[in-house]
DNA sequence: CTCACCACAGAGAGCGCTCTCTCCCTTCTC
DNA sequence: GAGAAGGGAGAGAGCGCTCTCTGTGGTGAG
């Protein structure tokens, strides 16, 4: 054993230096390594030792070339929508903490499987070349996308490419992948449901961009609900999911109704921009119009008042959207599901 | 030309196929896809269309296992310090936009070069052992490092594994390894000189934890300043970077300092806190108290009155993380270097 | 006693690429 | 006109691993 260690002169030890070692082929310290099948426990021992005594550790790369496999996925964030912006920190997006819940989900469920998120951003047609390029290569098994703007080319092109990968929310044109997504229409009902039962009478909505489906699916879910509760139309004006269009939209809303007391508005950072309108404007939140938001972003808790909004479960979302790739990397022909979670109403001071 | 595509019978085509289809060796194609050295430009052309032809893309598994590089590099966040708390979810610490800044910043740099982080995050021993095999199976070329506690082991293990690494802070004990920090010192002076100037005469600190260097300078480097404005002596109480250690301290120095009139907070979470506990106490904020605060955090911003404090520049540090670190890999004997930026005062509302 | 069978270990062929070494042919010099 | 010099292309040896195929010894059945 004490001339046992071969040469070891500068590079790190190969299984072959291992295999000396013990004594034994290769192939048997492969064996022990990876799935172990008929080895004899003693010369598993063996192996053992020998692999704590050289110190190895196997490389990666050559383990990918004969498998195929990289045991990396990746994260992919795209669209900040911006062709022409040329930004070289996507820093407001990673920034912007729904992102951070993403890769907190994803990666507490890759971890214990031994996969890695590797972090991609694409938002021009050269980034998705290479973020596409990048798959193509080998250097991740898949990808998992996050779009933040609805006519995003990248899933199509992941689809055309043949690479395995889901999104997080259903795709605006029917596309053969895998996504996870919201029962958006189930938190508008439940906005709804909440600021009727508050006793509110005249109830308007401020909804996102109708190009994204989500926007399309809250405003229906909003709109059928109120129907139930006798009221078959609902003064509405659409926003853009951003700071500025929120304010404007709530000015139009109070210009043209301004006898309102109750908003359902499709997103927290829309929501955030009416309730300054609102107190501008001398009304009393909650109390002179209720307000009611979407996502539970950070912005919910960044109001004054806080805001009442639906949460969906970001984390198990993510987790869950891992959890589908893994699948689809493990049996290629597996066909596109999709996962929908159920939102939920978190009441605070706004409504 | 037409007989060129080789029988590309289901996996994607190699070297081979590209030289075949060219009519030139593997090695041609490899000199014309790298480094173009010495190769007929009537040639080059041939390749390039028979790349094209063949929809041909390098194996990165194969190219790393012979170059023994990668092309990617960890973003290791380590240490919720918790070895107790099993959290799956590492979500709160992504969720920090400062996480998100950094990754942008990272991200912004390393994207150009065709270099990609893989988010890693340790804060347990095993977790630990598992980013550090992970670096030894050559799955990534080096680390960068955020630790979010002082007395992080990663950093000395990775320098004994001698493993190119970059810190994003000083390392509490010195270690041969590179950083990236900010004049802690220099942040100071500015919040003493700022509360000073707004003509604050009874002046108290509310300091991070003393075994993190960074509390250690902002406080000495405030204290300095105050003593050069003839205020030897500072009020001061330990907090440790949380909200409710920032209610605390706030509290106990109201007690014990009824008639403050500025206090500077080592961070803005603190200092959110403080601005709570202020109001409670019925002190106005600026009026009766100023305050300033420091990292220029989301909290910052979330703080009623907004707060004012010193920003570093964590796009910039960030990405001068990655470029020490692909230094240090190019040139593995290089020297530990460290880059300390200048922080900025943010004038706000609080002061 | 012979044969089939099983459990196990070794041999060796690649995976797709880079890179050194070698060779060839052109060009320049004296 | 011969030899040196050098640009440009091919041959082939690995990089470290997995995995199939082959070989061997021991066991139970016929």
């Amino acid at each position: 054993m004490s001339e046992g260690l071969p040469p070891s002169s500068g590079s790190s030890p190969t299984l072959e230096d291992v295999a000396r070692a013990a004594g034994v082929s290769r192939a048997t310290v492969s064996r022990v390594i990876n799935g172990i099948r008929n080895v004899d426990p003693a010369i598993q021992e063996t192996v053992r030792k020998a692999i704590a005594a050289t110190g190895y550790v196997p490389n990666q790369a050559a383990r990918s070339l004969v498998t195929r496999r990289t045991g990396a996925i990746a994260l992919v964030v795209s669209g900040a929508g911006d062709e022409s912006g040329e930004d070289p920190f996507p820093g407001q997006v990673f920034a912007d903490p729904f992102f951070g819940r993403v890769a907190g989900g994803i990666v507490g469920f890759l971890r214990p499987r031994g996969v890695h998120p590797i972090l991609m951003f694409a938002e021009t047609a050269e980034t998705r070349a290479q973020v596409l390029a990048y798959l193509r290569q080998g250097n991740a098994d898949g990808a998992v996308l996050v779009s933040t703007n609805a006519d995003d080319p990248l899933p199509k092109l992941l689809v055309e490419a043949g690479l395995p990968a889901v999104l997080f929310a259903r795709p605006p044109e029917p596309l053969p992948i895998s996504y996870v997504d919201v029962q958006h229409r189930a938190g508008a009902k439940l906005a709804a449901d909440h600021l009727v039962a508050r006793g509110c009478k005249r109830i308007a909505t401020i909804s996102g961009p109708m190009a994204v489906p989500a926007s399309q699916d809250r405003l229906a879910g909003f709109r059928d609900a109120m129907a139930v509760h006798g009221q078959p139309y609902i003064p509405w004006v659409e926003g853009s999911f951003t700071y500025p269009s929120g304010e404007a939209a709530m000015e139009r809303l109070l210009a043209e109704h301004p006898d309102i007391d109750g908003v359902f508005v499709a997103n927290d950072v829309m929501a955030q921009a009416a309730l300054v309108v609102l107190r501008h404007h001398g009304r009393r939140v909650p109390e002179d119009v209720a307000v009611v938001g979407f996502d539970d972003s950070s912005a919910a808790l960044a109001c004054r008042p806080p805001l009442t909004t639906i949460r969906h479960p970001v984390e198990d979302m993510a987790a869950e959207m891992a959890r589908l790739l893994l699948a689809h990397i493990e049996e290629p022909e597996r066909q596109a599901t999709s996962v929908i979670f159920e939102p939920a109403l978190v009441v605070r001071e706004s409504a």
